[in-house]
Formats: structure tokens, C-alpha cells, sequence
DNA sequence: GAGCTAATTGACAACGTTGTCAATTTGGGA
DNA sequence: TCCCAAATTGACAACGTTGTCAATTAGCTC
């Protein structure tokens, strides 16, 4: 087994409280002393026992990153955004399945394991594992909630008013039967996403069609069945607007798959801005949201807390923008 | 704070050692006595301190993944892979991201922090880390090596015969001119793709000119460069193999670019099976290697080497495929 | 060089669990 | 009823670190 501070203390002739010290940077220690400590420390090879430090720190160096669907793009991004923050401030980044968790995340959650953990739609908007949370005390901070609340900070764009401002951009083409493919009803982004497109609408004079609203799954194959059913109504939409990127590529797809021109003779928008957007052809126009800093920014929040568990929770609300590709065009049919 | 072993003792009116043998399953515990502990743990709402007991156990019930380029869409399926063996067997995932750590893992592989790790390319083939890991005798696995040893077991495929499948597959369509972009030559995998190719075409009696032969970086944007390249040649390929599917999709979106079509004027075909095969359009004809499985494979082998590192390494090949979809035909040109 | 204060260092307990081994209880046979 | 082996339970130390507080040392001033 490797040194342990004993070993170390023993090795510099210092007591190991004194390399305790030096270990965390402490002042108070003189810097020939310091120095003593550090070189016996590296001569050892020392590296010092998580485990033990947490124990009596009553802390841990580990946030969690509970996701339920790991195959979405959007978490890729999410993910990246965390351990990138995580590794710039001594944390480690545990990912976790909640779905491949039949009976709960009481392990992972167990007394002291987790200094925070990071939630992600629709998490975000569970009260089963909010109260779970609150109950083990654990600091939690909420991604892109439905609506922030006082028990724990929260970092998101506007999604109602990104998804106001891109209906009325296809409002703007000249379009006017605009299909809405929307991600699950549980998802507060959903609803938000929703909110907006109808705003939109109202606002600008159009009548709303429950039919041309299908709610998807928020994966390619979802998107794609939206889009079918669609195409199949009796008075198809010319723009359809995909509530993120893998529903919009499934919906691209489809449109292909029918022989349909894509921007020619029908507008794809997608939202979030992940890799897939700028990969398919036409490269997607869509909302981008800057999910990276929203991660990083997420954590940094959630430190806050971590360090005091009383103080205020914040809740930011990150900008976002249209990113208009070559996915979108005016209206060929009035 | 939440209840600790003797708060539970105290509760039924046990030792706290009893405690503990109920929490951990052992034998010899009489069922009365253990159903009083269990009753009073969840009165109590009683949460192990995971801490105490790795501490005690000198062990870790967390095991790292450790990746260099997060956005690959490869990476994806190894870290569902490995989450869902986690989930299932009592560990924590960890992920981290080496190039995001400017001065090495030293704090990640910090004594007992880890109770193993696992290694995918490049990762897999680079001695300095696993130095690393042998010197602080912290168990891995290496996903996709170059090729096997006798310091960590390995789970892979024969990525040569399934590059040398491909190849010849691609010659039965009449292709004799065919484009490889590899991965970057430090991805022992790429090597080895590499060679699979070479083979095909020398036992096919065709020629291999090494102007077909692109070095790419894994990454869409590197996929359609070297296409661009490959196409400027005087004598361009009628057929390339991309060593992965997102420098595959970015070499599609080259070609039609360039007003090419696939597959009828070229026929572009990829490896991995990832999810953007099966998304863009047309539809990615490509290896399947089976990366969950790997990924659950990798961490049962390392579990084996955690539970007694004096155990022989195993080495395991998993099955690969060819999976053809519609990006792939016959020679037009003779 | 004595005396005082501030800086530095050390002794010891505590964190919450598990391992070791001894003590106690149980159950069955004589 | 007593005795013995087996089953069950408990007492106590140990894991490696940090927090508390006391002890020591260094650096000044006079």
C-alpha cells in the first residue's frame, strides 16, 4: 500500500497533524517546514485516502449528474459542461441512470456520498426525487425547471420566449401552419416550449390548431412519427418546429423519405443546438441554448450551496439565440 | 444529520456490530433480531455513511471511465454500457476527462479514491497512464487495445478482420479504388483498422496506394476534409471506408457537397454503429461492434482483478458485424 | 538575556464503519 | 437438571484523516 500522513510525518520528522496541514494549504506552517513535508511527501509517492478525509470533513468530493434517458445529445453537452467545472474544482462527476434504477437512488444517495447533485429535465421537475433530496439534505440544483422555486437554485434560458421568438420567425417567412412536434408533457421545457409557440401565435393573429401539435418523444424516431402524422392531415403545415435537434433530424428525415424538399417545399427548426444540427443535411436552423455554461454555471450554484447549505438560492437565467442554418425558408404556398 | 449505525442499535436495543451484520447481509444474525434492525433503520430512515466503511474496508465502491474526447459519439455507448453494469452491481460512475486535467489523474487516483478504472482509446495504448495506475496498483481495464498484456484485462473485437470484412466486402461491389480515412495513427484501433484494410487489398491482388489513405481525428469536420482531399485526387476512390461513423457522416455531407451522390455515384461506409449511422441520410452501412456489451464486459473483468488482483488477466473478443444499410453499392465505374 | 507576544507545532480525540475475538445465549442430549 | 457445542451477540480496536486546544518555539523589545 502506499504512504499514509504518518508515514510522511515520520519521514519529515514533523508530527502528522503538521502534514495535515500542508497537505490542505494551510497557513501557519513555516516554509522550511512546508518544504520538509512536501519533499517527503513526493519522495513517498503520498497520495492522500478520500475516504478518510471525507469522513472527517463530513464531506465529499463527488457530485452526481442524474440523468434518465443517457441517450439524448443534449446530455452529452450537459455532461461535458459539469466535468469540465468539476475538474477545474476538485470535484468528480458521478453519472447516473435513475431509469436503470429500479428502486430509487437510495444507494447512490447514502449519507454523505454525494456533496451535490445536479438535475436534469425531467428531473428537474420531479417532487418524488426533490423531497428525497430535501429529506437527506443533500444541496441539489435544478437545469432548465419548469419554474424556479426557494428550494434550490436553478440555472435555465427563457424557453417560452426562445420558442415564442422562432414561431415567430417562421411567422415572419409568411408561414402560418406551423406543426409543433413537443417533447413529453413531463418535461417542464415541453410545456414551457409550448407556452411560447402559442404566445406566438395569439400574438400575431393566428388561429391555433390542436392538430397540428403532436407531442414526441424527444429521439429521432419520435420526431419522425410526428412528422408522418403531420404530412398526413388534411391541410399538411409548411414549417414544422421541432421541440430539439434529434426530433427536427428525425423530422427531416421523414420529409426526405416522402420526397419532400427540405427548405424548398417545407421549414424544419429544431432547438437546442447539439452536435446533430450542424451535421445533417441542410444544417439544422434552431434554438440554440448554451447547455455547456448552463452545466458549469449549474455547479458553480450548487457549490454555493454545498458551502452553505442556508444561503440564498440563485437562480440564473442564461441568454439564448436563433441560429438560423439552412433548414428554414419563406412560405411557397400562401 | 441523518441516523448512524449506533442510533439505529440504540433504536433496537442491539449492538451496533449487529447493526452493521444486518446492514451487510452476513450470516448469523437470528431473523428476529435482524428484522428489529431493519425496522428501526427505516424508522430511522438510516443511510450508511459511505466514507466510514470504504475507509475500513479500504476499498471504494466507485470506479472512474476515463475519456480524452467527450464528444465522440462512441464514448456515448461505453458510458451507457458501463453505467447500467455500475447500477446493477452496486458501483458509482465516474467520469472524468484526462484532457480536461492539466497536471494528470494524481487526485483522481488518489489512494483508495477508485476501486478500479476503466481505459478506452487512446487511452488503452498509452503506457504513461497505465504506469500510473500499476505504480498506485489500482486495478483497470482496457476497452480496445492495441493488443493484449498481461498487466489488465482487455475486452475488444478483431477490429482487423472487421476492417479486412469490410474492405472485401466493398472489392465484391467492384470497388478497387478505395479511400480509407483512419483515426489518428496514436489510436492503436486505428492501426489496427489499418491493417485490415491493407490486407484485404493484398489479398484481393489490388494495389494499395497510399494516396487514398487519409488520417482523419475521429471527428465529423475531419471526415469531410480528407473526403475533400480524396475527391481532389486526380484519380479519385469509387468507395470509402471511414474508420468511424462521424467521419463517415461528415464524409457524406462532402459528397453531396459536391452535388455527389451516395450510393449510386459513391459508396461511403463507416464503423461503429453509433446512433448517427442510423440517422443520417441515407442510412450508414458500417461495422457493428457491440459497445455496451464491451463496456459491461470490461467492468466484470475488472471487477474479477478488484476482487483479487493476483488473478490472471482474461482477454475477451467480442463479436463484430457488418451491418448494411444503404450508403453502400456497386462500382459504377469500371 | 529576561520577558512577552505571536507564530508554529504537537497531542489527542473524533468521524462512522468493519474486523477480531471473546462473551453470552440457545438448544439438544444425557 | 446439567452440560456442551453451536449459534448469536457484543466489546473494543482500527481504518487515515481533520478539529480542538494546549505546548513549544521564535522573534521582539527593553
Amino acid at each position: 500500500m502506499s504512504a499514509t500522513i504518518k508515514d510522511v510525518a515520520q519521514s519529515a520528522g514533523v508530527s502528522f497533524k503538521t502534514v495535515s496541514r500542508v497537505m490542505n494549504g494551510e497557513e501557519g506552517v513555516r516554509d522550511s517546514t512546508r518544504k520538509k513535508v512536501q519533499d517527503a511527501a513526493t519522495t513517498l509517492n503520498f497520495q492522500i485516502n478520500t475516504s478518510a478525509r471525507n469522513l472527517r470533513r463530513r464531506g465529499s468530493n463527488l457530485i452526481a449528474l442524474i440523468i434518465s434517458n443517457p441517450s439524448r445529445s443534449y446530455i452529452e453537452n450537459i455532461q461535458i459542461g459539469a466535468m469540465e467545472w468539476c475538474s477545474r474544482n476538485g470535484f468528480h462527476l458521478v453519472v447516473e441512470d435513475v431509469s436503470a434504477h429500479p428502486k430509487g437512488l437510495s444507494d447512490l444517495l447514502s449519507r454523505g456520498a454525494m456533496a451535490g447533485v445536479i438535475l436534469i429535465p425531467p428531473m428537474s421537475d420531479d417532487p418524488d426525487i426533490q423531497r428525497q433530496l430535501i429529506d437527506k439534505s443533500i444541496p441539489f440544483v435544478r437545469i432548465a425547471p419548469e419554474t424556479a422555486n426557494d428550494k434550490a437554485p436553478s440555472v435555465r434560458i427563457d424557453d417560452r420566449a426562445a420558442a415564442r421568438e422562432m414561431t415567430k420567425k417562421l411567422i415572419t417567412l409568411g408561414h402560418s401552419r406551423i406543426g409543433l412536434i413537443t417533447g413529453p408533457s413531463e418535461f417542464g421545457v415541453s410545456r414551457n416550449r409550448l407556452a411560447g409557440y402559442r404566445d406566438a401565435l395569439v400574438e400575431s393573429g393566428l388561429t391555433i390548431e390542436e392538430t397540428l401539435i403532436c407531442e414526441g418523444a424527444f429521439s429521432y424516431p419520435s420526431g419522425q412519427s410526428c412528422t408522418s402524422d403531420l404530412f398526413d392531415l388534411p391541410a399538411p403545415p409548411t414549417a414544422i418546429f421541432a421541440s430539439n435537434d434529434d426530433m427536427a433530424a428525425g423530422a427531416i428525415a421523414e420529409t426526405y423519405r416522402r420526397g419532400i424538399a427540405v427548405p424548398a417545399d417545407v421549414t424544419i427548426v429544431g432547438y437546442d443546438d447539439v452536435a446533430v444540427a450542424s451535421v445533417i443535411s441542410p444544417p439544422l436552423s434552431t434554438v440554440r441554448q448554451p447547455l455547456k455554461d448552463m452545466a458549469a454555471q449549474a455547479a458553480a450554484l450548487l457549490l454555493a450551496r454545498i458551502r452553505d447549505a442556508q444561503s440564498e438560492p440563485q437562480h440564473i437565467i442564461l441568454p439564448h439565440s436563433l441560429v438560423m442554418r439552412a433548414s428554414h425558408g419563406p412560405c411557397g404556398k400562401t
